[in-house]
DNA sequence: TTGACTTTTGTCACTCAGTGACATTATATT
DNA sequence: AATATAATGTCACTGAGTGACAAAAGTCAA
C-alpha cells in the first residue's frame, strides 16, 4: 500500500446533527437496496423508500440527488479515491507503471465492496439506465486521471496517447469487474485485472 | 469495402402510410435537434418538439421510446451495422485482424455522420445522462461482437481474452471519436483510429 | 433553562417524461 | 362505397424531481 493509506480518515462523531444525517443516509441506502432487491429497481418508487424509513420523499432528495445516485454513489467515490491516489503517487517510472498502480489500487478498493457490487451490478443487468450510469461513473474520471498522469511527465508523452492509455486501462478494469462478479466469491479482482493488464504486453500478434 | 456493401438497401417507397411515417420521423428528428441546439436539451420539452411538428406529444412517443432516443438512434443503428459486418465477414486471419476490420468499418460509418455527431456530442458534453447513454450505446454491442468473433475461431482463444480485446478496441473507437470531433472538419476518423490501434503493437514498454 | 440563531424536515404545488385506454381519423383492400 | 386496419389525438394517470415556505429540531451563549 504505497501512498496515503487513509484516504477516508474516520471523523469524530461531531454533533448530533451530523450523526443523525449519517444515520438517515445509511437508513435510506439500506432500505433502498433491500427494496430494489425485493421488488425490482423500477418497481420501487421513492415513496416506497421514504415510507420504509418514515421520511417524506422530499427529504430523500435532500440526501440523494436522484434515485440512481443510491446505486452509483460508492462507485463514484471509489473512482474519486483513485484520482487522489494517482495525484499523490510518487513519481512513477513510466505511464504504464503509474496506471498499473492506480488501477491495481482501484481493484483492491472494489474488492472490498463485493457484496454491494454484486447487488448493484445485478440491478444494472436488468436496468439499462443503471448499466449506462455505471459506465459513465467509471469513465467520467478519465480526464482527471489523464491530467494527473500528464502532470507526472509533462514532456515526452503525447496527450492523445495518454487519453488512449487511460481508456485502455479503464476497459481492463471494467471487463475485470464484470468477470470477477460472474465468478465465485473467492476470486480475486486484482488477479483478474493483472491477467488482463499483462495481456497488453503481447497485444498484437505481430 | 469487404463484405456486404448494402446493409441498408433502399426500399421501395411502398405505400402512403410508410412514406408518411418516414416523413413524420424525419420531421421529429429535425425539429428536435434544432430545438435542442437552440434552447438546450433539458430546456426543450417533448411538448415543444411536438408543437414544432404539430402533433400530439403522445404521438412523439410512438416514434421514439424516449426523448434520449432521438439522440442515440443513429449511433445505435451504426453499431448494429458493425455487428452484422463482423458476422458476415470472411474468415479472418486473427482476432486482431477481424477487429481492425470491423472497427475500421465503424469509423468509416461514423465519418459519414460527422455533422450529426458534432451536434449530438455537443449535447452529450453538456448533459451527463446523454454522455452516459452514448457510452452505453457503444458498449452494449460488445457481447454480440464477442459472440461473432468467437464463432470465427471457436478454439484457440480464451473467451475472457476476447471480451477484453473487444473492450480495448471499443475504447480505441470511443477515444478516436472524441478526438476526431474536437479536431477540425477535415480530419479523418479512420486515420485517428488506426493511429490508436497501431499503438497497441507497442503497448507495454518492456 | 431560556432565548435567539441555524439547519433540517414536511407540506404543497408544480413541471415534465412516459404509459394505458379508448375514441377518432386516415389509409388500405376488395 | 363498404369494410378492415393502422395511425393519431384525447384524457387520465404514475413517478421523478424541484422551488417555496412554514414547522420542528439542533446549536450555542448568557
Amino acid at each position: 500500500m504505497n501512498p496515503k493509506e487513509n484516504i477516508h480518515p474516520i471523523e469524530a462523531p461531531a454533533g448530533l446533527r451530523e450523526r443523525k444525517k449519517r444515520l438517515a443516509q445509511a437508513a435510506i441506502e439500506e432500505a433502498a437496496l433491500r427494496l430494489f432487491q425485493q421488488k425490482g429497481y423500477e418497481q420501487t418508487s421513492i415513496q416506497d423508500v421514504a415510507d420504509a424509513v418514515t421520511m417524506s420523499s422530499r427529504t430523500f432528495f435532500r440526501y440523494y440527488a436522484s434515485k440512481e445516485e443510491v446505486l452509483s454513489g460508492p462507485i463514484r467515490s471509489t473512482q474519486l479515491d483513485g484520482i487522489r491516489y494517482l495525484q499523490e503517487a510518487a513519481p512513477p517510472a513510466s505511464p504504464h507503471a503509474a496506471l498499473k498502480s492506480v488501477f491495481g489500487y482501484l481493484a483492491g478498493q472494489y474488492q472490498k465492496q463485493r457484496p454491494g457490487l454484486v447487488l448493484r451490478y445485478r440491478i444494472a443487468g436488468q436496468t439499462p439506465s443503471i448499466a449506462s450510469l455505471f459506465l459513465y461513473t467509471l469513465m467520467e474520471t478519465e480526464p482527471a486521471l489523464c491530467d494527473a498522469l500528464w502532470s507526472k511527465f509533462e514532456i515526452g508523452v503525447d496527450r492523445d496517447e495518454v487519453r488512449f492509455l487511460v481508456a485502455v486501462y479503464m476497459a481492463a478494469l471494467r471487463v475485470s469487474i464484470e468477470e470477477w462478479l460472474e465468478l465465485g466469491e473467492d476470486t480475486d479482482l486484482v488477479d483478474v485485472l493483472h491477467r488482463h493488464m499483462d495481456r497488453l504486453s503481447s497485444m498484437p500478434p505481430r
